[in-house]
DNA sequence: TATGAATGAGTATTCATTCAT
DNA sequence: GATGAATGAATACTCATTCAT
């Protein structure tokens, strides 16, 4: 229907995590989409507007990585997926992971628009959540639920902030085994 | 002495730290320092060298925080004012935090300069010493110290971001404390 | 319909025809176009392409001197009209001259771009073909048509090279008879 | 003595033949010599005077190659000696050739000076000495030598300037044979 | 909805040159 | 003689955006 809308975010969304935000032009996008630079303002007022629904999607995708963990039968294994499946998001979309938790484009975009904030705390909540319920199933000792979420989340952004800095091992399989053992060390303390 | 090409810096820094990569432009940043476009270029080859020594005036300040920890007189009592050091350096120089850890134009920076490479490992081997010692000494379990150092380096940044972001308590006392209690989720199961 | 990139590519030629290369700007187009120094870019890509349709324009010009000798009746009448009509090139449009045959930013032009080649050969190709219908004719004698338009090209060239620099006289009527005289120097051998 | 002085005028000429009119440019001048841009100005006024030097010294060497012919026993000799060394001159330095036959600067260069002027007409008398004697010793039929050095010259220039222009065979051995059986036609008309 | 033309502000960078030392 | 610092004007070019159609 909307399919020029659509198109116009794809590009953009494809620009921006290939090219980073300086690389994010009005005329490179219409390129791609194949019309004129022009015909994107008959979408979106501005870039800022159109870079914000880019932003939005990178939450949205985020949004899809996680949520099938809860399709698992017990708290311990929908807990235990959602780390897996935030492993998955980072290495599948490393672009977006950036997007939403590193890039200070974004930052400004959260500290300016209640949208993006709410769709940032998801993360958050969705973690918080799987926690308490880990606690009340008894998989996860009786313990400050949300702080403790606030120590996964932090140890997943700086793991794999530290990760595209090149300060890690690079090979897939080594991140992916240094990875578990960090989320084992967060959890040593609280696992029953 | 050298009194325009530090000016010159000490402008550019200013004008990265507030304004980000899109808005560190030689003509802003002469204009700041009082002097023409041109002269800059007296000093720094392009503006890449430029943005370049701007990092590394990042790093040497992380360094310049951390480093007086090693006057403790106990591996604990260095290491514990490592940590405090660390708190320090973001809640004074949040921008400078941002740069160095944060920032991916700071990344791509890193990934072509081995200087900078070289000063990136300082923060995480000086953990990894901190926590040696602390091994050494008893004060620690004896374990993988390079891997707790991974999980505190990537706690600390992760969670300073996650404050940028406006998604953890704003005010200074709750956020030191919300710190602390951080570490001691990190340090639960390796303090003896 | 055309008329601003018409309106530019005459601009441009007659800054390059006054000033050279060096002075071929785009803002000074721009102003002489009584248009925005960007709008250039809505109608060349880049400098390189404009100043290449500049040059396109030249041999364009020349073709359009000499190939009105092709409607004489003899193949002797149509070769003294080509000798003409490239004397009355050289003093019409004396800066155009100089553009396609001596100005050595056009020989990088011609080093680097297949149709301008291919048009400076046209030059080359006309005359042998003059010469060899004056050979089957009668009016020169048999000989190698290429080489005696070599050196017929060469004089030229050279010839009106001396007279811009100024080293012959510069009476239009006693260069005439000077070119005149010259070319029946280089025919003294060939005419039957 | 003077070797700063010289050594300037080197660094500009050989960056002049190796860049053009465009890479002439003070500070690369000044790095090639291997002292500061604004030394240059204790030497020359600016960069007019100092490229007015560098066409001296194009016109220098033209000199150099020929003059030597005048060692040769007969007119005749000295003659055909001539077009060898002009022959070699352009061959051996193609960007002088350039400088003093076909740039526009120069041009505007040889208006504007009166030395420069006087320099460029020692070619033309040199052709003209040699037919000169070539006729009386009987090498050459009786004619007017002022205009058979026109017609040598003209053809010299303008055979080198279809040469660099891509236009005529670039080997070596074919651009000489070419050279001396245009020569040919060129005398077929004179010689005895 | 879309376009082509155009714009003004902005980008980094190079230039010849001046001046105080 | 020579230097380092600085400048103002100029360079080609990109940007987001507007407007008439």
């Amino acid at each position: 229907m909307n399919s020029t809308k659509d198109t116009i975010l794809a590009c953009a969304r494809d620009q921006y995590l290939s090219d980073g935000y300086k690389g994010l032009s009005m005329r490179k996008i219409a390129q791609k989409a194949g019309i004129s630079a022009t015909a994107i303002y008959r979408h979106f007022a501005d870039k800022e507007e159109l870079f914000h629904h880019v932003v939005k999607k990178g939450f949205g995708t985020y949004t899809q990585y996680l949520t099938p963990a809860l399709k698992e039968s017990t708290a311990e294994k929908r807990f235990m997926k959602t780390l897996e499946n935030a492993l998955a998001f980072v290495l599948d979309q490393p672009k977006y992971f950036e997007l939403i938790f590193v890039k200070s484009e974004t930052k400004d975009e959260l500290a300016n628009f209640n949208d993006l904030r709410t769709d940032s705390k998801i993360s958050f909540n969705f973690y918080t959540a799987r926690i308490e319920e880990c606690m009340e199933e008894g998989f996860l000792k009786e313990d400050n639920a949300g702080e403790l979420s606030v120590l996964l989340l932090s140890a997943y952004i700086g793991f794999f902030s530290l990760y595209t800095s090149g300060l890690l091992p690079r090979s897939k399989k080594e991140i992916e085994q240094l990875y578990w053992r960090t989320i084992d060390r967060v959890l040593v303390g609280v696992v029953v």
